[in-house]
RNA sequence: GGAAGGGUGGCAGAGUGGCCGAAUGCACCGGUCUUGAAAACCGGCGAAGGUAAUACUUCCGUGGGUUCAAAUCCCACCCCUUCCGCCA
């Protein structure tokens, strides 16, 4: 959620940077739009009613008094009786203008850092860096070399849930397990990160407080008859850990790391990727998330992208980092590195972690606040990204490991978790 | 799912219509004392909006109602604890 003072005093500043996004966020009848009218609305209710509650408080204290002492206060009683009509008129009118206001707020998008480059979309984005060497050679996709070591199972996934879901059997899906665990032993042990396992259900509060709602909620597989929703990513429970704690400054950062399934219904992205395991409903994810002071979490983004990074190196698989454009980044990020893994049957580099810095608008939409140096409670800043993707990293795995025989070579630091060499 | 009890500030816990944003204790912060620390003593100490700063307003699980006035009375809902049932 943006900042409502920073909302009033740089409406403009700020509108110039969500149209950094997109220009339409800004037209006419927009929830930035309509966020002002509300407000403005609000406010004014707001001076009107507080000004009647603090007459009905002081008479109302009068009328005690008065009769403490064995007056008579029917008359003061009477006038009151109407004052105490237009209050809760006015209460439900100001009410009523608050909602809308707060409504409108929480669908308005986090106005992308300075940093974040211009641009529309993902043809914008702006390469950082590259590690490893690409292989040129011929490789079959996923699906085929999965398949044919039967290690992959489409049709097992369709016939049990429909597309967009698979099976792993025998070594896919020992290695499924295998890179969960390598990928938190290495956040844990070598990154300092505090493990944690948490829910895969989490209630609509909780998506709030990330961004999913209300916007997203089509993308969301939500459970009937009750508030619950399967979550998209990890980052909504482990950030929500903290959901309207005031932390104490000297235990930030938190810095977590935590394997969760995670389920999205791809709306809208019908066609795209419906082949193979790159774009499931279901999915296994290791993810980081750090909470601190707003002033370092420049620094730290740089920090939990190398520990991502750390992942992809220790599996020699080769990437791209890309700074995502204003156009690109998600609903609640203010900037975002997306890492980028080679695929050498698409010869293409396909994400495989997305690595964001929220700034503030997390921590306010959730309440998670600390005590700064004056003793205020400020909200925190967040950060998260994957480390990484397990699907998508055995994808990964296969294509860059797989050799002319039909073989399978794993990367080293894998082997003592997979107990052999190739599959 | 059934029954009973309960949700109050960081924690514990008092408060059953006005003098309550709320006793008290702990924790925390500042000070006195001390070589230093502890103890003791003195003072401070919830959040949000609002203001130049005050004032003022709101918040006692959530939402509604009664009343001039609600933490306190009424209704609904949510959550927690214990017992029973069920269960990995």
């Amino acid at each position: 959620m943006i900042d409502r003072k920073s909302f009033r005093r740089d409406f403009a500043v700020m509108g110039a940077a969500l149209a950094r996004r997109s220009p339409s966020l800004l037209h006419e009848g927009s929830s930035w739009q309509q966020a002002r009218i509300f407000d403005e609305r609000q406010r004014a209710l707001k001076a009107e009613l507080e000004v009647l509650q603090a007459k009905r408080n002081r008479v109302s204290k009068d009328i005690g008094a008065a009769k403490s002492r064995g007056e008579d206060a029917s008359d003061a009683i009477g006038r009151m009786a109407e004052v105490a009509g237009r209050v809760k008129a006015l209460d439900a009118e100001t009410k009523e203008a608050e909602d809308a206001f707060s409504r409108m707020l929480l669908e308005i998008p986090n106005p992308p850092h300075a940093t974040t480059p211009d641009g529309v979309d993902e043809s914008d984005n702006i390469e950082r860096h590259r590690w490893g060497t690409p292989r040129n050679d011929a490789v079959p996709p996923h699906w085929e070399i999965g398949e044919s070591l039967g290690i992959l199972d489409f049709e097992a996934g369709v016939r049990l849930a429909g597309s967009r879901f698979s099976v792993l059997r025998g070594a896919g899906a020992r290695l499924e397990r295998a890179l969960m665990q390598f990928m938190l032993d290495l956040h844990a042990d070598q990154h300092g990160y505090e493990e944690v396992w948490v829910p895969a259900i989490v209630n609509s509060k909780a998506l709030t407080g990330t961004g999913q709602l209300p916007k997203f909620a089509d993308d969301l597989y939500r459970l009937e008859g009750e508030d619950a929703f399967l979550i998209p990513t990890g980052e909504v429970p482990i950030t929500n850990l903290y959901q309207g704690q005031i932390l104490d400054a000297d235990i930030l950062p938190i810095r977590h790391c935590g394997y969760t399934p995670c389920f999205r219904r791809e709306a809208g992205s019908a066609g795209r990727d419906t082949r193979g395991m790159i774009r499931q409903h279901q999915f296994d994810k290791v993810e980081l998330v750090w909470l601190l002071p707003p002033d370092g979490a420049a620094h730290a983004l740089m920090q939990l992208l190398s520990h991502a990074e750390a992942v992809l190196q220790a599996l020699a698989l080769p990437y791209r980092a890309m700074d995502l454009c204003a156009g690109d980044i998600g609903f609640s990020a203010e900037k975002t590195i997306d890492l980028e893994v080679w695929l050498p049957s698409q010869q293409c580099y396909r994400e495989i972690s997305s690595c964001s810095s929220f700034g503030q608008f997390q921590g306010r939409r959730a309440g998670i606040r600390y005590r700064d140096a004056a003793g205020k409670p400020q909200p925190v800043a967040t950060l998260n990204g994957s480390g990484l993707a397990i699907g998508r990293t055995l994808v990964a795995l296969l294509e860059n490991g797989w050799q002319a025989d039909g073989r399978v070579c794993l990367p080293i630091a894998l082997q003592p978790y997979m107990g052999r060499e190739y599959l």
